[in-house]
DNA sequence: TTGCAATATGTTATATTATAACATAACATG
DNA sequence: CATGTTATGTTATAATATAACATATTGCAA
């Protein structure tokens, strides 16, 4: 669920609490696979259990959470195996990175690489995400003032979502 | 030195190599100690000598790099001293961090409370600080429509700088 | 000026996040 | 089915950050 304003800002609508999660989470899973399947690249069933971690809610998680969530199921993993799976996963576009916390989230719109805006709640922790070509084109700009190859760029805004004002 | 272009976004020009930062660095212990001044916080000799380790250059530097820096001086110090002066300078907006660095640096505007936007080179590692209101508003409208109340943003622009291209 | 409350710093320990380096396993392809 | 490539396992450790409590310093009021 998207919708795009008169700014050309693409929205994740921001998730209600009452949304059928498992819709989202199967939805996700479905696209991520044919992505794979389109680009060769193996969506191990590692990678998949990691990918479902991320995508089990819309609060961006810790690395350490998802390797306590394989120790608590009686899988014995150790950090590197978590994070090489997430480096795969971000590789292909298929979660991004919060810098600002330290965490994980699924892509809401993984056809197409790009690096997105992010909207985290400091209360429930929810987070929805942005594509705002409005910040990206004004970036573009103070870039190419300075004269600057811009590699890649951090987005993040955080506050209290509607759901907990 | 700094200028406003005609998009409303003020630039802390990209350090150039040959630039006297020793100026730099005295301007902004000055404007520090004036300000601490006004407003009757205590700018401790400690405090000073992090910011002074903060702006001795343009690139982001670590917390673990000013304590390796106060150690080799032959002052026994442990991370939380650091840490603690480092929130203080950032409390006062004398200093931003850089998330996606996990590092910090010296704030070329600190009369006004502020989250900047910073553009860092990954080759130099300078960093130079924006503000623009175009994305400051941009990041507002969006934030409007999802009816989300911002309280802090980081904005990071990474790649290559003029000189190093 | 001294005593008190508030603020700042010191100290020890540990939490949290992330990666290096090397060993083994699984896979895909000739 | 041998072989190179990719993926995962394993051990250790690096890098970043904070909790909790002790001591010192400061500013102010009695």
């Amino acid at each position: 669920m998207s919708f795009t304003d008169a700014e050309n800002t693409t929205f994740g609508a921001f998730p209600k609490p009452t949304h059928d999660h498992s819709q989202c989470a199967n939805d996700a899973l479905v696209k991520a696979l044919a992505i794979c399947e389109v680009r060769g690249v193996r969506f191990t069933e590692l990678r998949k259990q990691v990918f479902e971690l991320v995508c089990a809610s819309h609060k961006p998680i810790g690395a350490y959470d998802i390797l306590d969530t394989f120790q608590k199921r009686g899988r014995k993993t150790a950090p590197p195996t978590v994070y090489r799976a997430l480096e795969f996963l971000l590789e292909q576009g298929l979660i991004h990175r919060i810098a600002s916390l330290n965490a994980f989230i699924g892509c809401d719109f993984p056809q197409e690489p790009h690096r997105g805006q992010f909207v985290v709640c400091k209360l429930c922790g929810e987070a929805t995400e942005l594509v705002s070509h409005t910040i990206e084109n004004c970036i573009a700009a103070a870039a190419e003032k300075l004269d600057f190859q811009v590699q890649s760029r951090v987005v993040e805004i955080l506050g209290i979502c509607s759901v907990c004002q």
